[in-house]
DNA sequence: TTTTCATTGCGTTATTTCGACACAATGATA
DNA sequence: TATCATTGTGTCGAAATAACGCAATGAAAA
């Protein structure tokens, strides 16, 4: 099937597939050299950026579809996702956006379940960044990771999706460990504290903060030094993951 | 319109007005002689026990949704709701149910937007009990204030939604204050602690916890004191609704 | 009228946690 | 061999927390 018969279809006989109405919107977060990352497609013809997001098979719980949309757009498997945020303005709709994209395919279509109005469920996902093999969608020309801190301008109200999902990290971060998918399997202590740094937006005590991972017992101290670095080589560490999935049910009394 | 035209045309073209696969169902708390309750809506015919739901508008923000409900069944406005939940379950449908109620009624439909799957979104509400009007909707027989620690048999899901929302509860209790819905204008502290424990389903000290409360300053001590209790009277309090919003905002660093 | 007693308001103390900082160790680079 | 930015470990005073003491209150009982 051609990518213009692709489209057609999907436009025309999408809802007989998918559930009207309803879509989800996943933010895919990423560390790298130290900078917080989001995974962003852009548009064809458009140009402007969205969100990887999807709609919801007639049989789909929508854990799944967000779990079908990131493995799709990164080849991400078994990642721990998580619904964050319903977006429903009324105004969410993409009626203007579509018809135009339509006709730059060379469609003409009057009437569409992909011009209605639809509510979005965010759900956000931490990823390692070295894993993903971003892939874009048909509708895409680009898939690309994008700094937190100079995100282009994006569709919709993405933004407003993208920083909910940022806020509600920031909220968990006390309560609930963070690293596990964004990092390598064996890291320094200093990368996983510049993480910390990154989503808090703050800078943290370096001894104290040290102090108070280890009391958590999330991590794992092994007998390897990361070689080749001026001035004193750091430890390396890796995730108890006994431990660390026991805190993420139970919380950890945990205060940066 | 009589009751079956109104229910008939529900089925048969409400999806006219509402969005297809889309509901709300509210948890709505109330505190009342020491006991945590929620109300709860009796089906017509089953007798099964329900949350007070609905359905969104074409053009409706679904907080609105939210609140439409609470005030239909409550006749409370102005309140505080929170979505805290979607409940997507592919199998969330009702139709045996819905059309076992329409025979009831003397109604036979084959096909009903009302018989496909619905995909809810929760929200909860924390509502002063003396001041609820109670009003069953159309579909049902009655609705009371059912205890939190005897809840009835509940239809579909509804007991999931409603233990999630005592779970965010519970969780939220630490970072933001609680009671201003919940407890009449003025209090006694005892009464604040009761409220506490009920919804931790824990004791807590009872000079600490005021120690506690107090230092968040979103109280107001009143010059009066409770009369005609046996022993010591304990004294009056209400809200600092100025502080107590801005607790509600910034979180108020509390640990119980 | 007096005593009883469950409960309230206010206070004390020991322990734990937190924030800020000191200092020696490390190891590539100069 | 000296330099130096960075790491690992430790210390210490301040602040928060948990556990508990005791006098005051006022309706009910004696």
């Amino acid at each position: 099937m051609d990518f213009d018969t692709e489209i057609s279809k999907h436009y025309a006989d999408g809802h007989e597939i998918y559930l009207r109405h309803l879509s989800v919107d996943c933010v895919i977060f990423g560390f790298h050299r130290n900078i917080l990352k989001v995974l962003l497609l852009q548009a064809k013809y458009a140009g402007i950026w969205s969100l990887p997001g999807g709609f919801i098979l007639k049989d789909e719980h929508m854990d799944e579809s967000a779990r079908r949309i990131l493995k799709n757009r990164t080849g991400l498997d078994n990642i721990f996702m998580q619904q964050f945020h319903v977006f429903s303005q009324p105004s969410r709709s993409n009626k203007e956006i579509n018809q135009q994209f339509l006709r730059n395919v060379g469609i003409e279509m009057k009437e569409s379940w992909m011009f209605e109005r639809f509510v979005t469920v965010g759900y956000s996902a931490l990823v390692e960044f070295r894993e993903v093999k971003p892939t874009a969608d048909v509708y895409s020309n680009a898939i690309e990771w994008q700094d937190i801190n100079t995100l282009p301008e994006m569709i919709l109200d993405h933004r407003e999706i993208l920083d909910k999902a940022l806020q509600q990290l920031q909220t968990n971060l006390n309560y609930h460990p963070i690293g596990y998918n964004l990092l390598p399997e064996k890291f320094t202590m200093p990368e996983l504290q510049k993480l910390y740094e990154t989503i808090l937006n703050r800078k943290l005590d370096r001894r104290n903060f040290q102090r108070k991972i280890i009391a958590t017992k999330v991590l794992k101290k092994l007998n390897e030094i990361k070689k080749g670095v001026a001035h004193k080589a750091p430890n390396y560490y890796k995730f108890d993951l006994k431990n660390y999935k026991k805190a993420l049910k139970g919380g950890m009394g945990f205060e940066l």
